[in-house]
Formats: structure tokens, C-alpha cells, sequence
DNA sequence: TACTGTGAAGTGATTCACAGCG
DNA sequence: CGCTGTGAATCACTTCACAGTA
């Protein structure tokens, strides 16, 4: 997708230790000590040498004979995946989209919180999504964003107001944005862009049905 | 992620093919008639050898020389993607979440319609989405379903309640389901489930921000 | 012994390069 | 000539298999 000089971890890695340290801290909460290699494959049904791997990149946290040590290891990735302190995360857009995304636990946990969103609409302005957080004038968002501190951006509005959106938040400073919209944003230099396009899931479930008789 | 006989289009290819089908009917609208692998790949900075392989996985719609009528290949891929007729969507969970996807342009267009949502609130069973989408009872998905003639069913519930709205659509004969929720469900058998775990999409990016210095 | 970490083998997807055709 | 379709080469990711160690 982009070229980068050292792709570091590649991608497809990125979303099995996602999956993995949710499944520490679980563990971690039932006071489970030591966890295998296997045991974790087990969950997501994937090999045991591939969680293997995919840790072994990050350091040695494994103990030979034993497994991991569920603390340490989910601390260990915690740090090394860039989910120590709190990234503070705003959306552009407070329609249903950015107020699902605000009001989502995901987004505002484990390493993220949500601390503002920015619309155009002047009824919404000044107000709060349901767990209470600011929705602010999308004209200021340039002039708004440093104080906020965020470094990473979402953008949550129809396609034809992403390009200008995005433009805004990386204007105001950000060096992440996440973008919803059915559109392709950027490049900016010195911005990450992540597209998550949901029609593309639709389409590709439709694409499967349609080309297989739908397998187990 | 789930084995079955003959891959088919190996997962990446599918994106792509949407993306291209999408850009086809753009071209189309603006009357182009003929269009070039070069230049379908550059808009999305792929190879063009890639899309040509995407496009001859489908069949031979190039013509040698001169490159793909727009509108053949964009009846040709719709046809072969599964996007012919209309497949009616059904979404389980009327909040911020299944309201955005009931109203988003692309889960109503293109070989999609949102024929209903499910909710186990009573202030919004009766009531309807902005766009006019009706919201049901949850307890009646399984009863309801058959006369809607779904296909595909999306969960939009939050994590707690995904593995059972995703059993109920599975038992109200849903053949396809993209499940929003943070949570693994099924596997149910004859039935194709993509997960698309929004959280994972911000949890990637802060990886790839944290480990590279975030590159042009 | 039971498990990790990892080189080597295997598999799959991407890119190259060119023959073939309108 | 320009562009498709595609075998061959390359590159990337996954799985295997085992040496090494608490």
C-alpha cells in the first residue's frame, strides 16, 4: 500500500497481537499466571509457532519449559505496540458514526479515549454524546487541536466532506487518522493514513456467497 | 481464517475488485467509454498486472490493444461479485452504530438494501431510521426474518449480546453475517461470517505510529 | 519434560516480462 | 503500436521441525 523503508511488523501480525493482548488482560482478570504459545493459538485458531513469532519480534518474553508470564507479557506488549499512556483520539463528524465510535468502549480504553468530535451542524454543537463527550465547532478544529493534545484522528463523515476533514485534523497536528469514509484521503507527509471502507466488508461477504455455496 | 474447499479470490483480490467496480462507475458516469489496467491502477496506486489478474480471474473482458469497455466490465464484475440484484440487509442493534450503517449510502446502493433493523428497546421498536428503516423486535428476528428474503445480516450489538443476536439471525436462515462486535462468533455451519473489529483499526494504527517514526 | 525461539521448507500473493492479438 | 493475458521470478507470510533451555 505505501512504501515504507522497513515495514517493521507486517500488518497482517498487527491484528494477532491486538487479539492476543485482549486475551491477556482477560486472563489476567481470571488470575491466570503463565499462558503457552498453544493455548493462546487456540482461541483465534491460529498455529502456535505463528503466535510464537509474531511475540518473538517484540522481544524474548517466553519462559522455555513454561509458556509466558501473563503479566509481564501483556505489559511488555502493551508498551512495545504504543498502548502504554493514553492516546487521546478525536472524531470528525458527530453523526451516528462518530457518536457509535465515541461511545465505544474500544475507543475509549486499553490505551485510547475519545476527547472530542467536531461537526458543522450548529444544533450539535456545544453538546455531548451519551457518555459525555464535547462536540465541537468542525470550523475550529485547526485552532482547537493542539490544546487537545490528540495524536490521532478519526474521520466519520460522508465521502465528499473526508478530503477537506482530513485535511483539517492534519493541519491541527495530527500524525494518525483512521478514515471511514468511502473515499481515499491523503497521502500527507508525515500522517499515517488507515482506511477502513466498511462497504468493502459488504461487498466482500456478498462476493463469497455468491462464489461459494458458503462452506463451514 | 476459515477453511473451505477452493479459496477462489484470495481475500486481498476482493477489495481491490470492489474498488475497481467503484472507480468503473464513476468512468461510466462520465461517459468514458474504454479504460486501461494502467490507468484503473493508478488511481488506486496498485500495479497494473495486478489488476489484470484481479480482472482475468473473472474472465476475459479485455480487449488486446485497447483496453476494458467500461460498462461491459462493469456489468461483468457486478454480475461475478455477486452484486447483480439486490441483496436485502438486515442489522441486529438500532444504536448509533446499526443506525449509521441503515443510513450509509453504501449499505443502500450498488446490490445492497437495509430492510430492517433489530432492537430490544421499547422506545425504539416501531419507530424507523432517518432514511425511513423500520426497527422490530429483537425477540422476533427469528419469526421475521424468513418474510424479509435477507441474506446478509450485520451485528451491530455491543460485545455482551453479539454471540446471541448473531444465533438468532443464523436460526432466522441468514446465509452471510458481519459481525461489528469486538467478539469471535459462530462459526455456524453454512454460514460465512467476517469479523470487522473497528477497535483493531485504531489499535493498528497507534502500533504503526508508535513503531515508525510515521513515514511519508 | 514442556515449552520457547528460530532456521528451513512450504505456500501464497505480487511483480516482472513478454508473447499474442486487435 | 498499445494493451491484454499469463508463465516465470520474486517477495512475503505461514507452517514445520527441532535444537536449546528453564
Amino acid at each position: 500500500m505505501s512504501r515504507r523503508r522497513e515495514s517493521a511488523v507486517p500488518e497482517a501480525a498487527t491484528n494477532r497481537l491486538s487479539l492476543i493482548l485482549r486475551a491477556l488482560r482477560v486472563l489476567e482478570g481470571e488470575g491466570v499466571v503463565t499462558v503457552s504459545s498453544g493455548q493462546l493459538a487456540e482461541r483465534f485458531s491460529f498455529h502456535s509457532a505463528q503466535v510464537r513469532k509474531d511475540l518473538a519480534q517484540l522481544g524474548e518474553f517466553g519462559v522455555r519449559g513454561l509458556g509466558y508470564r501473563v503479566s509481564d507479557l501483556a505489559e511488555n506488549l502493551q508498551r512495545r505496540m504504543g498502548l502504554a499512556g493514553v492516546h487521546p483520539v478525536v472524531i470528525a463528524g458527530a453523526g451516528h458514526l462518530g457518536q457509535a465510535l465515541a461511545d465505544a468502549t474500544g475507543f475509549n480504553s486499553n490505551g485510547f479515549r475519545v476527547v472530542a468530535l467536531f461537526d458543522d451542524d450548529r444544533r450539535k454543537i456545544g453538546g455531548k454524546t451519551r457518555s459525555g463527550v464535547p462536540i465541537l465547532d468542525a470550523a475550529r478544529i485547526e485552532e482547537l487541536l493542539p490544546a487537545l493534545g490528540a495524536d490521532i484522528g478519526v474521520v466519520a463523515v460522508p465521502g465528499a466532506q473526508a478530503g477537506s476533514a482530513a485535511t483539517a485534523l492534519v493541519r491541527g497536528g495530527l500524525k494518525g487518522l483512521l478514515n471511514f469514509a468511502p473515499t481515499t484521503v491523503g497521502p500527507f507527509p508525515g500522517v499515517l493514513v488507515k482506511n477502513a471502507d466498511l462497504t468493502l466488508f459488504l461487498e466482500g461477504l456478498a462476493f463469497q456467497l455468491h462464489g461459494t455455496g458458503a462452506g463451514s
